[in-house]
DNA sequence: ATCCCGGTGA
DNA sequence: TCACCGGGAT
């Protein structure tokens, strides 16, 4: 309970706003029918145990919660961008059992990697991966650091991975936005305000962070978070930063994906093979082929003979 | 067909 | 500030 106690929270002397009373009585309570009422300053020590009694009532449980070790969370944390637990679920089960730590990641073989990571998407993730594994055998005696500047540095890893390693690994009080807690923070105390910027809930989340455990602090929020989703229309929808992504039929994302595909199960590929294989244009194929070179996907194997035509693979990483 | 989910590079 | 990256669920 972060030091609140059942008294201070229903001492007479404490005001407590429509909402929080509701919640008080039942953290259930018929959210999406309340009608405009915000938290209130000096009130965040109620808010904190509104949040921290429904972690302790419906908390979920991850595997990845039940570590501490900094591969797992970063593993955990690079699935978890932009893909929903479900679908990291079982992936993350299995990547733990083959490549149990940094060490095993550094030396598994790039097309594994990818072809396990099929499912979840962006593959830039699992080239990511795979690097970060590297540093952390050769820079960081098989583990992560602490600093959040260094962290930074690691591919793919920005303000949130960077937070949430630092929160789940060490326990560490880090600012860790996104997009559960951004929900909570919206819904409870912005009301209707539209186009709402991430440095203010940035400043807010600052002032709501408990003094300790801020680990379980964000496992309640982003669980409350995904209660609140259940119940409401996405109150992410007015943050300044909410965008949609254009359908995936007939993109370049489908493109790429298919090509990852064709490597990852042939092994080497042509690029007229790769125009037989896949029912688009020659200069999409193309264009995508050639990010996916410039990215660090895919390269040319071998020299070939200058009059044969190039024959590309996977490229191995290391 | 629409929704959802962080980081990068320009 | 903006476009881009991958799918699965519904």
């Amino acid at each position: 309970m972060n030091g609140i106690t059942r008294e201070l929270i229903y001492s007479p002397g404490t005001q407590a706003s429509p909402l929080l009373a509701a919640l008080l009585a039942d953290p259930l309570c018929n959210l999406h029918e309340r009608d405009g009422n915000l938290l209130q300053k000096g009130e965040i020590g109620l808010f904190q145990s509104v949040i921290m009694d429904f972690f302790q009532e419906y908390g979920r449980e991850f595997p990845w919660r039940s570590t501490t070790d900094p591969y797992q969370v970063l593993l955990s944390e690079l699935m978890l961008q932009q893909t929903q637990t479900e679908r990291v679920l079982p992936k993350y089960t299995e990547f733990i059992e083959r490549w149990p730590d940094f060490t095993a990641m550094d030396a598994a073989p790039f097309s594994e990697i990818l072809a396990l990571w099929k499912g979840l998407g962006y593959n830039r993730r699992a080239l990511a991966l795979k690097k970060i594994a590297r540093q952390a055998v050769v820079s960081y005696s098989g583990s992560l650091p602490q600093d959040l500047s260094l962290l930074l540095k690691l591919p793919m890893v920005g303000p949130a991975t960077a937070a949430a390693i630092r929160a789940f690994s060490w326990n560490l009080p880090s600012l860790y936005l996104e997009t559960n807690i951004r929900r909570v923070l919206i819904y409870f105390f912005f009301d209707a305000a539209e186009s709402i910027n991430d440095r203010e809930l940035y400043l807010l989340l600052k002032e709501l962070l408990p003094p300790e455990d801020p680990k379980s602090w964000y496992y309640a929020l982003m669980d409350y978070g995904v209660f609140l989703k259940k119940m409401i229309k996405n109150p992410n929808r007015r943050s300044a930063h909410y965008t949609r992504q254009p359908g995936f039929e007939n993109s370049n994302r489908q493109i790429r994906g298919q090509i990852l595909t064709v490597f990852t199960e042939s092994g080497k590929a042509t690029r007229k093979d790769l125009y037989r294989y896949l029912s688009f244009s020659e200069e999409r194929v193309d264009a995508c082929l050639n990010s996916l070179m410039d990215e660090g996907f895919i390269a040319a194997a071998d020299a070939a003979a200058a009059e044969s035509e190039p024959v590309y693979m996977l490229k191995e990483i290391q």
